[in-house]
DNA sequence: TTGTACGCGTTATCAA
DNA sequence: TTGATAACGCGTACAA
């Protein structure tokens, strides 16, 4: 069988003995159009079977209803999470999504913003990579008058809508519910790398300790890259070096997990030994024995917030854009890695 | 600063006195075409900063090099796995993909095909809903000459491209390990739902069972929805009942850990008293305490195999595509969870 | 090897 | 309220 020939709003038109801009403006719920042929013509292009060419009606408007999304990994919890934020509200809005990821690497995000830019989308909602330190590509995408939203990897040189959770609030409240656990002699767990997040939970760590009486001990903070290998390493590093400490507040969940096996490797009992706190509220840490405390970054509500943000600068006037910076409220899940039975 | 009107084949055609026509085949790599005007045009092209419009290209060219991905839910492993595998295959061929999760809702499954058709993809890769059962929807899109391939969740009622794992297989491994590992009374945990994937795996298990001599034991299967709190109730049944079993090879990840932890709870050990095995390889099964064998089904590779079958689709002559169906062979991989000491 | 001419399907503008 | 016409930017017969 010959797929016949999709029908176009020609063929509805002849049909009618209209013209195709009647047809067009039926469809496209103009007002200046009666309510006779408006209904014949719904009619017809139900009965013909017509779809829409998208493709044809972005060329002529402009618009392509198209997001570019780019992440620096589709498959981590965090990201695919955000990923199906953005999609919810935007196929809600008749919107659709393109994603494609960096993989740290800055080359990558470079093509992959040219090749959004190419297809023509209407905007594009971005986490940047950990190695970006230039930021053309997204001027670029500004300069052409489109919506951009950033999210949980941000930079203040760019003018535009952002999305973070509060970092330092949530390494204040972790830190505050180990102290209020009992422990004083608090291990910290961050990364080499100076990004915001992590000097943020540093803060949140120290001001937490502080506003409690107690004196920041700098022998009590490790930097690595916070995979589980490095959590492994800080964790041999404490009990080899005989270190005096009763809890750990990582600033990531990988990181801690490493710990917990390496204290229960040598022994050490968690919580009641050492009371363990993560960051990120990966999928595994309701899974692991104890199920590990930790702080919710809510990554599906950041997509929808992403994309809200993005909506309300697409439908702004784009000269008067105020860039928009929401900022997220984590939330501290406590697991039993770090609830002490009451002494 | 006004942003500048975007520089278009014509404005290049302009530039050197040739027209749009030499332009396009010059960018596109026609050979009918002197080395001289096509250096020409690519250095104009460039100093002129142009970009291809693969919109009006779309429109002329009926091309859009965009793939319509469909699954499930985005944010879980496997399935954001899949996409990771997809994306990498045709990111390197030029090619965006658009995603669209359906939630297992049928609605939202048509809704999306639909969504795909009128952004006149190129084709589309998908894995069909637990619920779906009509196939009209993607049958209109074979009907248009387009490539569909189908991963994980397929159906006989299509004759297209799918990229499936060895379901039997990997169960036959699972079960056969664990026999290795002296366990002779072994349950089964599977799905209520009629649904190939698990039918096969109940197979693999059964089939096990008989090639080491054993008879399969009707009392030792259990069906549930295969998520945690499903395991959790087998085993408890399995506490409670005083069932003699040694072993769990549960279809899921989710209720094997769920088993886990009711056997820990009740003093049980793992895997010395109940070796056990999961399926999926989900991310946590590294983390759990003892970490959990399972079946790995290669996400990564699964959606860079249907992306190669889909692009060898498209590419083939269109009367003649076979439909081909790629099965993958799964990989035990073997933790803590089911390695008992030798006796 | 290059140019001419047209069309992809839609929407916007202007006129009626 | 509707029609006629052009244009969005590109690709491709066909002719030269």
């Amino acid at each position: 069988m010959e797929h016949s020939k999709k029908t176009t709003i020609h063929d509805i038109a002849e049909r009618l003995n209209v013209t195709a801009s009647t047809v067009s403006r039926a469809l496209n719920g103009n007002p200046r159009i009666s309510d006779n042929t408006r209904k014949a013509v719904l009619k017809a292009a139900r009965e013909l079977d017509y779809e829409p060419n998208q493709i044809a009606s972005a060329l002529r408007s402009g618009r392509t209803q198209l997001i570019g999304m780019l992440v620096p990994t589709i498959n981590r919890a965090f990201f695919s999470s955000i990923i199906r934020g953005v999609e919810e509200v935007a196929n809600s809005l008749d919107y659709r999504v393109i994603v494609s990821q960096s993989n740290e690497i800055f080359e990558n995000e470079e093509n992959a913003v040219k090749a959004f830019l190419n297809a023509r989308v209407d905007g594009i909602i971005a986490s940047i990579g950990k190695n970006t330190e230039h930021f053309n590509h997204y001027k670029q995408v500004l300069d052409r008058g489109l919506p951009l939203v950033l999210f949980d990897r941000t930079t203040p040189k760019l003018q535009t809508g952002q999305v973070v959770i509060d970092d330092y609030q949530g390494a204040y409240m972790a830190t505050t519910h180990l102290i209020e656990q009992g422990c004083e002699r608090i291990v910290h767990f961050t990364s080499e790398r100076k990004i915001d997040i992590y000097k943020e939970r540093y803060r949140g760590y120290v001001n937490a300790l502080q506003d409690h009486g107690i004196e920041p001990n700098h022998s009590l903070v490790f930097s690595g890259n916070l995979q589980l290998e490095d959590g492994r390493k800080h964790a041999e590093q404490l009990i080899q070096g005989k270190v005096d400490f009763d809890a750990i507040f990582s600033a990531s969940d990988y990181a801690a997990m490493g710990a917990m096996q390496v204290l229960k490797e040598n022994g050490l009992k968690v919580p009641d030994d050492v009371a363990l706190v993560g960051f990120l509220n990966e999928p595994f840490t309701s899974f692991t024995d104890p199920p590990l405390t930790s702080v919710n970054q809510f990554p599906i509500e950041m997509g929808q917030t992403a994309a809200n943000l993005f909506f309300n600068a697409l439908n702004s006037d784009k000269k008067k854009i105020i860039p928009k910076k929401t900022v997220i409220q984590p939330e501290l899940i406590v697991r039993a890695s770090s609830l002490r039975t009451a002494p």
